[in-house]
DNA sequence: ACGTTTGCGCTTTAGC
DNA sequence: GCTAAAGCGCAAACGT
């Protein structure tokens, strides 16, 4: 078997392993749309279940970005800082 | 237990199921730049690899219209136009 | 005038002037979203377009290294490539 | 003249206006980094400015977002709201 | 000078 | 179909 065929069959698992992912990917949105409209179905209001999803994301993340930011500070400045535990 | 109790905690697990979802999502994108970084580390262009993920995604015809409105808008430009779309 | 004041107002100076550039820079990337808004009111395709002026800014011998190593990726994998050549 | 020419003049117009435009945008992009050169040559970090920059342009985007969430939510709720002006 | 890491802009996607 | 938000790739900037 020629070595050119090896590297695209090489090439061709990484490509099918992708779009196996991607269409995983997809598959978990599809979800996320079908709970959606599960929750309309019970009263629920998607679009400020969508304000709550973002509210808690934020929050979290927040945290993140404030740590991240006082560490940015502290070595931009040069200062020794620990933090509280 | 409250009838307001029990909207409140089939809202919640709501929201939680849609969370979860969303993490496992979040993992599908980081295998998939994984995959991506294996092939790089084996000697793939990945921008290519992209590029041909992308194109076996897209209908047939769809790859005829928009060659054939590209190589209109290349030669109104004199652009000698090989690649990417 | 003590001289803490004569630094802090210099960096004032730095800061305001790239303050004043950053937002300069903002409005040529709006000015440039408004082109494509109206070539797409009148009539052109602004995806296209973008194509081109990736081109465009590309240099040809980058443009022949792409288009041969894509070609290379199609056939092993069996893409109809006929695309952009 | 052939219909096909004014189309092609006006496309190659439109390409030309944005290119122009990324240009200037790119010199303002070079403008803001002599910045922050002449300001370190001055003695001052360009890590701690940029640091600045950022968090000066935080806290004026914050309260935008905040008033925006601030609508969303309102909405999302249907509750009348008047800000205190 | 190079590799790593963060910030920026673009592209694409989802909701209205 | 359009407008807004999120995900992603790319490039510049910092540290080694």
């Amino acid at each position: 078997m020629a070595e050119g065929t090896v590297a695209a069959d090489q090439l061709r698992l990484f490509i099918e392993r992708i779009e196996r992912l991607e269409a995983e990917k997809r598959g978990m949105a599809d979800d996320i749309r079908d709970v959606y409209a599960e929750a309309k179905a019970n009263g629920y209001d998607p679009k400020i279940m969508r304000l709550m999803v973002r509210l808690r994301k934020m929050e979290t993340h927040t945290r993140q970005e404030q740590a991240a930011m006082a560490e940015t500070y502290a070595s931009a400045l040069g200062v020794q800082y620990w933090l509280p535990l």
